[in-house]
DNA sequence: GGGGTCATGTAATAGGTTACATGATTCT
DNA sequence: AGAATCATGTAACCTATTACATGACCCC
């Protein structure tokens, strides 16, 4: 089980599969339920895609159209209901989602780690632009949730905010570090070589 | 410039722009370059997304053709250099990466929208065995920097791993406490309706 | 001199996003 | 009655990943 390629990799599939538990659904409906309940903060959505990931999960066996119902003068929708390997296989692919971390490239990490080809004293400046955005995010997240806990939602079903907030705290303070770092007035990396080979170069 | 769609939008166009910085060179040079600086670890990296990205660059502008030399009996090989337009781009595309933050969709985080899925204490060991993993990539991140800083690599070069680091002490933290929260012995949430949902579930 | 793997790329396939289409409902 | 938006899906187009190909060099 540990990441047998599965037959259906993107995650909207998971969340499809998840939301199917519940009950037979056709696309639209799915659609609209992930977007009503916020999960499309979480899962990279897209109406084209979606039909996409339901055509494969059709493919794989794992959703069997069960019906073409007509309501009124309404297009025809299809509904599709889980199979017993749709079962097996959402309960699988979440329990290895919570277990192991991937290895991943947020775009951050990229910028980071080509950073020196800027000037440093630019650096300063768009990491402290990247920290007025960063705290803007953080409040708006925040006040999401505490606008859901209003609504008597458990925190159970917010604690992917908390999550995300978790890593907003913990980039805002990296940042506000790193750009201590590069501006102390004695160790500052932002002196020295790295500013001598920018010579002369900010536009 | 705020997000004017990019003629080419795969991440590792802005690194083979930033390698051309130094000096022209050829795809394999840059597959080299790529993967023995590490970069790789930071930038999803691929053989064939490589000459893709180039062709990209290429039909975009931001690189000529500059020469086809040919090294002994070895295959030709095709030496690509920065032009104008790509110098300009590359300054611009770093720039927005450092300062605007992106939103991303992490599998944890789809993970954790879904978790309720979950009978409450399949959860708690599935987190748990993340927390080893966790644990353990903190450790060869770890050593890999301290290895790297003993080879008198310079920190700014090893930011991007500093960040990684920082992240994941914040999710292991975040782990930890979301653990206490579901089996806390007087509010946990791992008792009552969730438990209750899940009745006789646990495989 | 045969088996790896280094060097260098192209082609086939699968995956994902955007654009297009079309009838129904609702708003003004 | 016309405009906007909902509901529902298909098709065309990009992008990205995998597989295939081939000659040199290197080791035993």
């Amino acid at each position: 089980m540990v990441t047998t390629k599965r037959k259906v990799g993107n995650l909207l599939g998971l969340a499809v599969l998840s939301y199917l538990l519940m009950r037979p659904m056709h696309p639209y409906e799915l659609s609209k339920a992930l977007r009503d309940n916020g999960d499309a903060r979480s899962i990279k959505f897209n109406h084209g895609s979606l039909y996409m990931v339901v055509g494969q999960l059709a493919k794989a066996g794992f959703i069997t159209e069960q019906e073409t119902s007509r309501d009124g003068a309404r297009p025809e929708r299809t509904v599709y209901a889980l199979t017993e390997a749709g079962r097996a296989e959402q309960r699988d692919w979440l329990r290895e989602l919570v277990e192991l971390p991937e290895h991943e490239y947020p775009h951050f990490v990229a910028a980071l780690s080509l950073v020196s080809a800027l000037p440093p004293d630019e650096v300063v400046d768009l990491l402290n632009r990247r920290l007025d955005r960063l705290t803007g995010d953080r409040r708006s997240t925040q006040d999401n949730y505490d606008e859901a806990v209003g609504n008597d939602v458990h925190p159970l079903f917010l604690v992917e905010e908390e999550y995300r907030l978790a890593m907003l705290d913990a980039e805002i303070a990296f940042v506000r570090r790193f750009i201590e770092r590069i501006t102390d007035p004695v160790a500052g990396w932002g002196a020295g070589l790295w500013a001598a080979f920018h010579e002369g170069e900010r536009s």
